[in-house]
DNA sequence: CAAGTCTGTCATAAG
DNA sequence: GTCTTATGACAGACT
């Protein structure tokens, strides 16, 4: 079993390389618990396989052919994947690396590279530049000298061409049919554009990568996934850029920025979750120490969702180390989620909080499901309408002279993340699975988690007041010890993480006596908790099994005892044959003097010959008695 | 309020 | 010997 498993698994990850080299990549955490115990160390409790769905032992050996069955599966689906060109662009941020926050994956994804070509950069260039990147991103946000869509679009069409918008973003195709609805009108990309010529030479440069960016994908990606998504691409034309492949790589481009945006796009698209874990692995792998520069910051901000343009750009500013990502990404996503601000700047005032992930499977009365609360309408209303929450409406309610976004155009853009259908809660409930660290958790467990949903459950008014003393009351008890001494990570990472991990990190950080004790009794009981869940699942599916099994074997009884019947029937009715043939010979056989034959005192024998006689009974009993002696003797 | 169920935790055996 | 996992037992919350 081990070796099928280890034969197994890299096949699977040969084959995901294979398909990441050709632009496709593969979420192997979906449905590839070997890859984790791989990496992870082989553990049970990891396993995102829930045994209770499958009803089989963990080491049943039925799972053998059910990971085989699986994996084909699994496998031919993520080739029909329809998400291909998303998770492809992915995938393309990885290998590539020379994307520019600004023109780079976004900025290309969105159409810059439809005008930007044409002008020239120099007609941009200016003293500008420099304030404008060092003024906090106010030109992103500056409503007149944008053409955005919220400026020029008609009310009355504003949900339409949302919803058009949304279409593109939420199919399949992401960007590219994005740009297809570009070719006639106006979007986000082109505030990102403009606000790249306004901002002078970086801003010529930064349409300079865009073309780069433009000609790389279209010459290293967009062609695969023309071949592989058989979508319509309308990129291809925007791509008459002859930009080699190492020009376009030797730019100087922040590498940090094409990952933001990479996993803005993606989480854009409703891979909320993902977007944390994901980001913090490419940042902490491919950008050791590289502080971000303002510019850089400046560049990552028009790309940032108009939801997170609030006031976060302090904070973004203030805290420019390496983690700026983390909190970028952390705002944006609690904001998304509907997070009070003052929350969220306590999220990151102490890094010690939870990531809002838990173990903890508890259901907690107050916690909604997303089911409940999709039924929340966003954006129905112009303006302030589109969130219905009080913290929403706080925080965003001095949004608008603060940052100077258009609210509409936050709006607009908080539509097209929020107002989608199921499809998009499922996403985020499957990625739920995929990317945090709660592998023993089902998505229904996940949905119902009162910490990840918490600001659901304060828009559905199942909690009283959304405030920081709920968040605690919904704590684990372990999740608030190690809130109050101040433990710099979170339970579940605490839990989840590998022992090599974790040892380093027990190692690498100064961390008090108590400190270190409180973790590791926080990851004993997590992991005990985990394998105590896992642990009766196995025996309820031991019991299930058994009761089966009772089920089967009373059902053999039950056809044995009829054949038996069945067979006792017979056997009576061939006995009553044979005593009538028996009497029926008798009455016919005569003697010498011709008087009928007693049967009483003869019987028939049959000869090994065939032939039969009549013998006086006495003699046949002897003779029967003789034979079951040399029968015993025999034996 | 009692009974049943669920879940987290502890102690301990097993690998 | 240490660490991790599995499992029985217990307690508390919940239904």
């Amino acid at each position: 079993m081990k070796d099928l498993k280890k034969y197994m698994t890299e096949g699977l990850l040969q084959f995901t390389i294979l398909l990441s080299l050709v632009g496709v990549r593969v979420d192997l955490e979906s449905y590839l618990p070997p890859i984790r115990e791989i990496i992870l160390g082989s553990s049970s409790a990891y396993s995102p396989i829930p045994f209770h769905s499958l009803s089989l032992h963990p080491k049943s050996p039925e799972l053998d052919s059910f990971f085989t069955a699986r994996r084909l599966l699994d496998e031919v689906r993520a080739l029909g994947d329809p998400r291909i060109p998303r998770t492809e662009l992915s995938a393309w941020l990885v290998h590539a690396v020379p994307g520019d926050a600004e023109a780079g994956p976004v900025g290309v994804l969105l159409g810059t590279n439809e005008e930007s070509p044409a002008d020239p950069p120099s007609d941009n260039e200016g003293p500008s530049q420099t304030p404008a990147r060092s003024s906090n991103l106010q030109p992103s946000h500056d409503p007149p000298s944008q053409p955005h869509i919220a400026t020029e679009a008609d009310p009355g069409d504003y949900t339409k061409e949302t919803q058009e918008e949304k279409l593109g973003y939420a199919a399949d195709s992401y960007g590219y049919n994005y740009l297809q609805s570009e070719n006639g009108k106006r979007g986000l990309d082109e505030d990102v554009a403009q606000q790249n010529g306004q901002d002078g030479t970086i801003g010529a440069a930064r349409n300079t990568d865009s073309s780069a960016n433009s000609n790389l994908r279209s010459e290293i990606t967009l062609e695969d996934i023309q071949s592989i998504s058989n979508t319509n691409n309308p990129i291809s034309s925007t791509a008459p850029y002859n930009v080699v492949f190492t020009e376009a790589i030797s730019q100087d481009v922040s590498l940090q920025e094409a990952m933001y945006t990479s996993s803005h796009s993606v989480r854009s698209i409703g891979e909320l979750t993902q977007t944390p874990e994901s980001f913090m692995q490419l940042n902490s792998s491919t950008v050791p120490g590289g502080p971000l520069s303002v510019t850089d910051l400046t560049s990552l901000f028009p790309t940032t969702d108009n939801c997170s343009r609030n006031s976060t750009n302090q904070d973004l500013l203030s805290g420019l180390d390496e983690n700026v990502f983390d909190e970028i990404n952390l705002m944006s996503l609690a904001l998304e989620e509907g997070f009070d601000p003052l929350e969220v700047s306590q999220l990151f005032e102490e890094p010690d909080s939870d990531s809002g992930l838990s173990l903890n499977s508890s259901h907690s009365p107050a916690s909604a499901s997303i089911s409940d609360s999709s039924s929340i309408t966003y954006g129905e209303d112009e303006g302030a309408a589109g969130y219905s929450s009080d913290s929403e409406s706080v925080s965003y309610d001095g949004l608008e002279g603060a940052v100077g976004g258009s609210w509409t155009d936050i709006n607009k853009l908080c539509q097209m993340d929020y107002q989608d259908d199921a499809s998009y809660y499922d996403e985020v409930s499957l990625n739920n699975v995929r990317h945090n660290h709660s592998y023993n958790q089902l998505p229904d467990q996940l949905e119902s988690s009162p910490e990840h949903h918490y600001s659901w459950t304060a828009k559905s008014g199942k909690l009283g007041s959304p405030s920081v003393g709920g968040l605690e009351k919904s704590l684990s008890r372990d999740e608030r010890r190690a809130k109050s001494l101040k433990i710099p990570f979170s339970v579940d990472e605490i839990v989840s993480m590998p022992v090599e991990m974790f040892n380093n990190m027990l190692s690498k950080h100064y961390l008090t006596e108590t400190q270190i004790s409180v973790i590791r009794d926080i990851r004993r009981r997590g992991k005990n908790k985990v394998a105590a869940q896992n642990c009766r699942k196995r025996k309820l599916d031991v019991i299930l099994n058994l009761e089966d099994d009772v089920n089967q074997l009373k059902a053999q009884k039950e056809k044995l005892l009829k054949e038996r019947a069945q067979c006792s029937k017979s056997m009576s009715h061939l006995k009553q044959k044979l005593n009538d043939l028996y009497r029926n010979v008798f009455s016919r056989l005569r003697d010498d003097q011709g008087r009928p034959v007693n049967p009483s005192q003869y019987a028939l024998h049959c000869n090994s010959d065939g032939s039969i006689i009549v013998v006086p009974r006495r003699l046949f009993k002897s003779e029967q008695k003789k034979d079951s002696q040399k029968d015993k003797k025999q034996k």
